[in-house]
DNA sequence: CATGAATGAGGCTTCATTCAT
DNA sequence: CATGAATGAAGCCTCATTCAT
């Protein structure tokens, strides 16, 4: 899986080809069928498993203590750092949601696989309502909305933009999403 | 260039094949090369006509005598409709951007190419800071988080949940947007 | 045919395309079909049309008043000096014969082809032997083993050794097939 | 390799399709890239080892103690064998050698392969005319026209006279070679 | 557990050739 | 005379997948 997030990484979706795949792992073709059913169990055993990863990487490092807007900015900070760190696994990942399909055409990864996400940042934001610290709005909306601001970012500081301080961006785009959300 | 369109829309970026293409615009699998160099020049082309199509449909409808935060207001529902009537050449365009890629692996289409998009959504923004309709933020920032919500806006309103209506998401994404940006 | 004969030269025989040929020629591919049936019927027409052209050249370059083996050095040496004017030419002309095939597989220029040319060249022995100045050799291996002494005299200097002197290498082979046919 | 040189001796260099080739074989047509490259690499192989068996096969029969003008004589005879024994092969190298190119356009098996036999060749007649048995005459422009000598012979022979007693072909061609460089 | 030879489907692309204009 | 849009066959090649070892 290492060596998917890899080739997924440097070829795109559908420049990977499993062959390579082994060959970059070191180890033979048919041993990758040994492990996965199938070239799409692979990717997406590969998706979840970066996204898992990802995700506590994330969740482990903020405090969940502090006031909620707090929190938004440090993740927003910790996420714009795995730009440099995770660059790999956030582009492989983001090829794997958008690409991967079921045989009949639909997508196989909706974003209904975000839903968990969604549903953690829900929660986040209507506790900052609770609390006073934000001010209402749509909920569900600004949680695709804040999906959207990352992986853009994820985007221009990741493959177009590499020389733009990450924690520049970060702060900049907290002060745009906590202005459109905070209580002033 | 159309048929390529749907093609994208149904199968998916590696689900496309050349041959579908010419069987859905019903000619022969050799004119393609008639008109196109290559499987990338039909999707580049393609890709250009339809953000053109998109661009022009949208800047047209707008009046940009009104206030930047009715402008922009007025945009997202316009894009939202989109969702709607454009769903197949906004999917489409999606995944060309994302997977077409240059030989050494580089993108071909990268953000770059949103670049006229993002300038010109910069300077509206810029012109509402000095007309002081909006307050004062990193415009570029803004321009990228702006695209970003509504990629995610398309997504979600167009493959996952068509059911939702258009303009009530595209008035609460406007809500917060304009709550980030706008003068109090 | 001239167009033919510089792509034959540039790309060799299967990577020659009448779409190039046309393009080399400044006129339009279908054009092709008003003046020859095929393209064996193009292949076939330029060979033998290259083929009067070059053997009318030598053979009026040629003083036949003098000595056989005066003639035969001087016309290897005008075939040497072919290999600066006319390599194109020659090229081709090895290709298409070479290549050329009937559809059940058997070749269409047949060194039969060739007869013509073997047929005055072994005249040409045969006169040498009368007149006494050629010892007695079977003419027709000789005519075969001359021209093949000149496909490969210009094969060595056309494509592999442009640096060496024609006139030096046409003596220097004159040298040897005169000692082994004229008459001590 | 043995099924590409059938298809290259019956069908011609550009007549060759893989498809065939493994029919042939009576192997899947993807199983050829399991072991070439290329179909480029296919043909250069095969040109390699087939140039390897003959050149051994007719150097392990001859006796190097003799005097070099009776090792040139029993060579001569040896290949016009192979007329007979591996027209198939012989064939099929020519064609490889006369049309396999690099991308560029430039030859890919040039002369320039050729070059080990030629060098072999040149010591042959060096030692001859060291021994006293060969006079004087450039080895290099005798190397060159002794294989051009072979391969008319062998085409002589081979495809278009194959009822011409190979020995007596053989024979009166030594008589000329050798009459052109041996001492007298 | 692991290998790699073998397969077969399908993709992109080229090209000779036709034909309406 | 000449054009170039259109076709269809065929070619090379890639790749997921299987299976005997």
């Amino acid at each position: 899986m290492a060596a998917a997030v890899k080739e997924l990484a440097d070829c795109g979706y559908d420049g990977l080809s499993l062959t390579r795949v082994a060959e970059r792992a070191g180890v033979s073709k048919g041993l990758i069928w040994h492990y996965f059913a199938d070239k799409d169990d692979l990717m997406e055993s590969t998706a979840k498993a970066t996204m898992t990863t990802i995700r506590d990487r994330i969740a482990n490092s903020l405090d969940l203590a502090e006031p909620v807007p707090d929190i938004i900015r440090a993740a927003l900070r910790r996420i714009a750092a795995l730009t440099v760190t995770h660059r790999g696994e956030l582009t492989a990942l983001n090829r794997i949601v958008h690409n991967l399909r079921h045989p009949d055409g639909t997508q196989r990864l909706t974003l209904e696989d975000y839903e968990e996400t969604y549903q953690a940042q829900e929660s986040l934001f209507r506790r900052g309502q609770t609390e006073g610290t934000l001010r209402d709005f749509d909920t569900r909306v600004m949680a695709i909305t804040y999906q959207g601001a990352i992986d853009m970012m994820l985007g221009y500081l990741g493959t177009s933009h590499p020389h733009i301080n990450p924690d520049d961006y970060a702060d900049k785009l907290a002060d745009i999403l906590l202005a459109g959300i905070q209580r002033s």
